[in-house]
DNA sequence: TAGATACTGGACGCGACGGTATAGGATCAA
DNA sequence: TTGATCCTATACCGTCGCGTCCAGTATCTA
């Protein structure tokens, strides 16, 4: 995405740090509440802006939900994309790049909007799959490529890496998502995210150690 | 709940079957769209009933809403309460809950709605408690008693019931609810059922096996 | 048969919200 | 300074959906 150095036109320019505020408001009040019952309204009143900045800004409310999403897709890649440790033991790796992963889709505003997305994003296809492939995706794809690697090395017992990578990233989450998204439960603690990626982590090696005889 | 034998009034009884219908209309709607996208109008014209008649059965939309998640946490309540088979071995016994619950999980028309629920119920703690506790809350304390006992018969190495439970019923889910939330799957066929809750139920007892060595 | 209630269909009041219009002040480049 | 564009504030329009009202008809009990 690179970023057009602006082709310096007549007259005032646009304040980007108006552009930021908004971006920053709507993030926060589409993860409370779901696409409909944010008015945009409210989107201009959090960002200190008038309303009619916001749509000079981001033509629609539908545009500016895409935003949204695009963002925090971008920004997930930024931060899973980091995490690989070429040359650490298996486990290292592993439980890092849990860490990585639960600390996006725990963060404190990510986890219940991703849990609003699916309503508003089952009628459009190529964003949810965007989302998708930025955040879950990305990192069951990695995993499975570690697990492959590892598996033909001979230091695990795997039969389908695939299937292995989303049984992984089901331990790591648990049911903790879950009772975010019904409010059952509040965001988690970085200390909380560190055990929970060792302990996934544990239990999958041990599930999958080439000892215990699974074809 | 004992329903109550009709006091018998003067004047034309009320239909049941209309009942059942806009009951039925609501469901199907609510599993495909969050609450504010479901219209009244729809839901009359869905059940064949006038919107008056709607409102005669049902006050308001967020009591036609509280009755369609009571009726699916009831019907959760009779499919998960049967599944036991006292004296089967473990893994039988497992595979057998875990049947039944992604069963109820993967409907065709639950799925949906459970992941449009949260979005909803957010600012209704107490239903948002009920439905956790008729479906999911139900399997994990079922199977942290389950397996806490083999625990003690020493069949697993377990250090906490609650949280194996939740090992189990994730790996039972994996992505799949996920993935039919945003729209990127279909709804599962009972052989794909029966599948994910063999393999969910082996690797977990692989994990947990007691020659495993974890404390 | 009479009285009471249920169902239908249409019309409608009302509030909420997306989006636009307008007018006036602010801020930039030339 | 000028002209173009941005931002603000407010008023406004159109639509949509909830919930109600009403007049007419159907159905049940006594």
């Amino acid at each position: 995405m690179p970023h057009i150095p602006d082709p310096p036109r007549p007259g005032r320019p646009k304040d980007s740090t108006k552009h930021a505020a908004i971006l920053a408001a709507a993030k926060q009040l589409f993860a409370r509440q779901p696409f409909e019952q944010v008015t945009m309204e409210a989107v201009a009143a959090q960002a200190t802006v008038s309303k009619m900045t916001v749509y000079s800004h981001f033509h629609d409310k539908e545009t500016l939900f895409e935003a949204i999403v695009t963002s925090v897709a971008d920004q997930m890649i930024g931060i899973l994309s980091g995490s690989d440790l070429r040359d650490a033991p298996l486990r290292e790796r592993l439980v890092a790049v849990g860490r990585d992963f639960l600390g996006v889709i725990l963060a404190p505003g990510v986890c219940e909007m991703a849990h609003s997305l699916p309503a508003t994003l089952r009628d459009n296809r190529p964003l949810a799959l965007r989302f998708y492939n930025a955040g879950p995706g990305r990192v069951r794809r990695a995993l499975a490529a570690m697990i492959a690697g590892a598996a033909e090395r001979g230091d695990l017992a795997v039969d389908d890496p695939a299937f292995a990578a989303d049984d992984l990233v089901s331990l790591w989450e648990g049911s903790r998502p879950a009772m975010i998204a019904f409010g059952l439960a509040e965001p988690v603690l970085p200390e909380e995210i560190r055990q929970r990626a060792e302990r996934g982590t544990d239990i999958f090696l041990r599930a999958y150690r080439p000892d215990a005889g699974e074809g």
